[in-house]
DNA sequence: CCATTTGACACCTACGTGCGAAGC
DNA sequence: TGGCTTCGCACGTAGGTGTCAAAT
């Protein structure tokens, strides 16, 4: 039904380190970034392509280098079983690009709105019998502030600082693959805010920034493995979007309408001054026609809360791979997603089944450059420019980035290879977070929810976690629990490590670990509890001078707030990584289904693919790799936080 | 605030097992059970008593005995550290006792029902930093079936065979008992239902039969430890309830009406026949009046669901303890609760603070033996007389069984000791299930749900699992990884064992272990795990020939649709079991609130207790501890199930 | 003045209630 | 017929929508 990976790509890649703001501006390492591509390889099993990582690593690390023993790590992961080849499909594919091609936008509100379409995957190839832990963030795409201007978004200058992104990790997590795989893994509790103060572990965007949703796969028994376990991450073009407040586009409010159940009640019964929209909205056939097993997704609570857009009258539109209405970089001032090239124009066109396809063929080329840049930097526009930058992507196809940390080598080249690195892939944001919100968290945040894994508080030996361990990693281990029981030490909070991940109390009671509240001056309370000393030795200054890391990352209270993401000061460490990219099929069925009344012959689109190898070669890995390499390090080793807790200022 | 235990009981205990029903009817074993009650123990920190357990306990043992190493269950004992001595409170008490003595309904439906009031418990005295598992079930109070006449609930004849009765394991656990106690911890998730096939995991009930709620508290950072770890056992008596398919008693009716808000359209806004209610409704105080905290209810997904009764003009209701309104036996055939006699009439003298603990101190004595024989028994109607048995029950108090599968001595005694045992305390029903159910295994019950357990299949020795062992018990262990990739093995099917657990896949995973759909004839596909053979020795048979127990339980589909409790053989195995029982404050608060609108001088339920010690002594535990006992073990050895799946018949 | 944000609101989807007619 | 059960229903809660006016 769905074999997402067809394509394949390989880059070299080199590892690098050390960053300083100012003295190495950011720019000069995604400027090198130029990751080379191979043509489509189908996907072997296994296969490794053993390629040295440590290539000037260390010697580019300044310092707070914490060597990581590939062996440590490898004991570290949970499951190193390499008998597994995820394949990720976006659900409601085509709706996404529907939204897409006009410029997707999504509502942010203080109180936390669900994005729309649902980020929803589906995910094959999975070791039936092990265990995974699926998670997703939101990424920027870059370092620009949008407006909606004469109905298209343009650069409208610099962006904002972000705050740290959280990583989601689905409720279910760690389940089996033959789990995963059974139904759609929807992700509909993740709400976007822009409230900065946000304590429900939402996701914190800016409005008027343009962002880019991730999904990662982790074969990890073990929520506390998740440090030292392999990240393979997809990314799907198509859910780009743009945060705000209010929409912007008439449109996609017209398109949200028609397929967002919640909002059937503002679809036109004559009320509104929208004229007959019904026709133009047979987009939803992906998110409406799902099955009855499709609708057992598998999300946390509510069994797939996210109501069916069943409205029969709604046929399916055709399959449009890549959209082309990409982003503009910060220099770009040419408008995108503008209404009057292709919306109500060609409804009906669109309806006869006319193709996209060759018109976003057409700008393939920008769409991969965008794309990669997210995947690469994370979005947190660490780069000023973007031109410099030879990015790629694959036309009407998702990218997927592997990344081990616990391979010392190049990773195998699967269907590409893609200069994000990162020792534990967990990336994304120059402040990462792990976040197990959901309607659980939100609960048990109020007692004192976050947990932070603190590196140096953890001197356990990599030795102790056995692959054969029963999980609760961190519980039963000598320093950990004086972390438990103790609450929140001083030290603790003056020194937290980067490597800090966000954990909801009830995720971490199911893993063996609980949080305990803290008394302090925050109503949420936080812990911090050490990772490994093995995992993130690099850390990222926060402080106004920008000094190269050091461990005492994040003393001041929300440093983010104060520096533009150029200046808050990273290093990234050493930790040899395993980078193994692979690419999933995104958008690349371009089956049109005619009938917009039920009588559809093709497919759905996750069900029914046809895997087309458009693999594009670049040139091989430069300094851009090595940028990319280095932010993702700085990402994943950035604590993360998110919740408005004031931290020691010392 | 609330501390419970302040009587205590203790009483000899005499491991007992074979049963072959017919040959040794089950009345014989219920009469003897007379356990003693010692005056109030001030529940000792980590009291101890020591008392050969295994007396005569191999010998009764007719066969399947698997004798069980006090060390090596120690050993599988997640936490054996006794610096805990939990208490709980029944949240809403004066609610339930609303409800109690006017003879508590709850209504079961096909779709599946909540309970109101909804179970909620708030538990104190945990170790902070110790995993607990916190559960619940629902038992029979008798092997009666009831009928509502003359205003008034009567037997009416012989109770229908139960079907297995699920554990519903709190969707929080495991987590710290920092966490459990930092607020109320809710069950609004389980369901009660009168469908033999439900495929949601919810509570399967006899409509017109009585059951008793009970709660379990268990020290265990894994579940899958859980048959190794010591449970701890609260019985609130104005919990129990007859279950009905439509309401019998107009007055339950109105109580509902006035305290559910989802009932809130059938308040009378002079609609309906009834007439002014609202004056006697000042009941819900606790239930409506929680705090902003305590709406942080634990509970599973959506925080604290149950919406709070927040009508303002209801205040307070006088904190009855123990309803008299008990049930009566199956020979019982005086009325109770009925109508006639307090309702309506005394209304308004309830409103003005008449007491009616004077009232309930002379029925005291009934509920005692219906508490203590729920307690005992399990309710499964595995006795078809009472009147043989000396039950007894503390009045205004509810009742705790501890129950500690590692230690082959007596119970320390705390506040008392009841003749509650089994070698895993998994008890509750002939058919005994652990069900973690919610949201989340409705959704994973779609691709086949319950794990069972079987012993055989799992010779691990009990050393293996450490006490630092992380978890994810089974799942690194040979043997069941077997399992656990094979889906359903034949072996498995023919001969389950007795003691299996159901599990819903989520809390599987969350746990280290999955299920595998299973392509049988069911849509539900089973899975059999082993637990270990240390665990479960005695199994009850289930042919219509009654042989005693063997290892064969269950190989018809549906064997308790065939015969009635009687009829079901059952045999209990060694297994020295740590006997302790304590008691937990449960209705005792007698301070009337005369205010009905808001000016509340006492302290609620859960907040100000008055520690009065009303134990009683009772004679020392004869046959009848051991029926008790012996029905303990056979509701934890039973093979509960309640998915309506056929099993090989052979 | 503008662009953007906020919050109350009507309107939806879910689903928890008892009712009452109909079924068995 | 008389119990008891079932089902659709109206009416709640809870919360997800975009709208619109007002605020920033």
């Amino acid at each position: 039904m769905r074999d997402p990976i067809d394509t394949a790509a390989a880059m070299a890649y080199h590892p690098f380190q050390a960053h300083r703001p100012g003295a190495l501006p950011l720019s000069a390492f995604v400027a090198a970034a130029q990751p080379s591509f191979f043509p489509a390889l189908t996907f072997p099993e296994v296969a490794s392509l053993s390629e040295p990582l440590e290539a000037g690593l260390h010697a580019a690390l300044g310092r707070q280098h914490q060597p990581v023993h590939p062996r440590s790590l490898k004991s570290l992961q949970s499951d190193e079983g390499q008998d597994d080849d995820p394949k990720v499909t976006l659900d409601s594919q085509n709706l996404w690009s529907e939204f897409h091609k006009r410029g997707t936008e999504m509502v942010i509100t203080k109180s936390g709105r669900r994005m729309f379409p649902p980020f929803k995957v589906r995910v094959d190839g999975l070791d039936e019998t092990a265990k995974y832990i699926l998670l997703m963030d939101i990424v920027a795409v870059d370092d620009c502030r949008y407006k909606f201007h004469n109905s298209g978004w343009t650069v409208a200058g610099k962006g904002d600082p972000e705050m740290p992104k959280r990583m989601y990790i689905h409720p279910d997590s760690p389940s089996k693959g033959e789990q995963w795989m059974s139904k759609p893994v929807a992700f509909h509790k993740l709400k976007l805010t822009n409230n900065i103060s946000d304590k429900h572990g939402f996701t914190i965007l800016n409005s008027m920034h343009k962002y880019q949703p991730r999904f990662h796969v982790v074969r990890a028994n073990d929520i506390m493995k998740l440090p030292y376990s392999t990240f393979r991450t997809y990314v799907f073009p198509e859910t780009e979007f743009i945060a705000v407040t209010a929409y912007q586009n008439e449109k996609i409010t017209q398109l949200k309408i028609d397929n967002n159940p919640f909002a059937k009640g503002f679809r036109d019964t004559g009320n509104g001054k929208r004229e007959k929209r019904n026709k133009q909205l047979n987009i939803s056939s992906l998110h409406e026609n799902r099955s009855k097993a499709d609708q057992d997704c598998a999300d946390s609570d509510d069994s797939c809360e996210q109501p069916s857009t069943s409205d029969p009258l709604y046929s399916p539109w055709e399959l449009v791979s890549s959209p082309l209405m990409s982003t503009p970089t910060c220099q770009d001032e040419n408008n995108i997603g503008s209404d009057s090239d292709d919306d109500l124009q060609d409804e009906d066109a669109a309806e006869t089944g006319s193709s996209r396809t060759e018109h976003m063929s057409a700008l393939s080329q920008k769409s991969e450059e965008i794309l990669w840049k997210s995947a690469l930097t994370m979005s947190n526009g660490n780069q000023d420019t973007t031109k410099d930058r030879t990015m790629f992507r694959m036309s009407d196809d998702m990218y997927s980035v592997e990344v081990d940390s616990s391979k010392n080598q190049m990773s195998e080249i699967k269907d590409g290879v893609l200069p994000l690195v990162s020792s534990l892939s967990l990336s994304a944001g120059h402040l990462q977070t792990l976040d197990f919100s959901s309607a659980h968290s939100q609960q048990f945040l109020k007692l004192g929810a976050p947990l932070l894994f603190n590196p140096g508080q953890l001197s356990v030996k990599p030795e102790a976690f056995s692959t054969t361990g029963m999980g609760h990693l961190f519980s039963s281990l000598p320093g950990v629990n004086n972390l438990e029981n103790g609450g929140l030490s001083s030290q603790s909070i003056t020194s937290p490590s980067p490597f800090m991940f966000q954990l909801s109390q009830h995720m971490l009671a199911s893993q063996g670990i609980s949080l305990s509240p803290f008394g302090g001056l925050l109503s949420y309370p936080y812990r911090y509890m050490a990772a490994s000393a093995a995992i993130a030795p690099a850390l990222p200054t926060c402080s106004a001078t920008s000094t190269l890391a050091s461990n005492h990352c994040f003393r001041s209270p929300r440093p983010w707030l104060r520096f533009s993401p150029y200046q808050i000061p990273n290093s990234v460490t050493s930790s040899q990584n395993h980078l193994r990219t692979t690419r999933s099929p995104g958008s690349s069925n371009s089956q049109s289904e005619l009938s917009k009344s039920g009588s559809r012959n093709s497919s759905p689109v996750s069900d029914n693919h046809s895997h087309k190898s458009k693999a594009k070669q670049k040139s091989a890995p430069s300094r851009n790799t090595v940028k990319g390499s280095m932010n993702e390090l700085q990402n994943i080793h950035n604590l993360v936080r998110g919740l408005d807790r004031p931290l020691p200022p010392q």
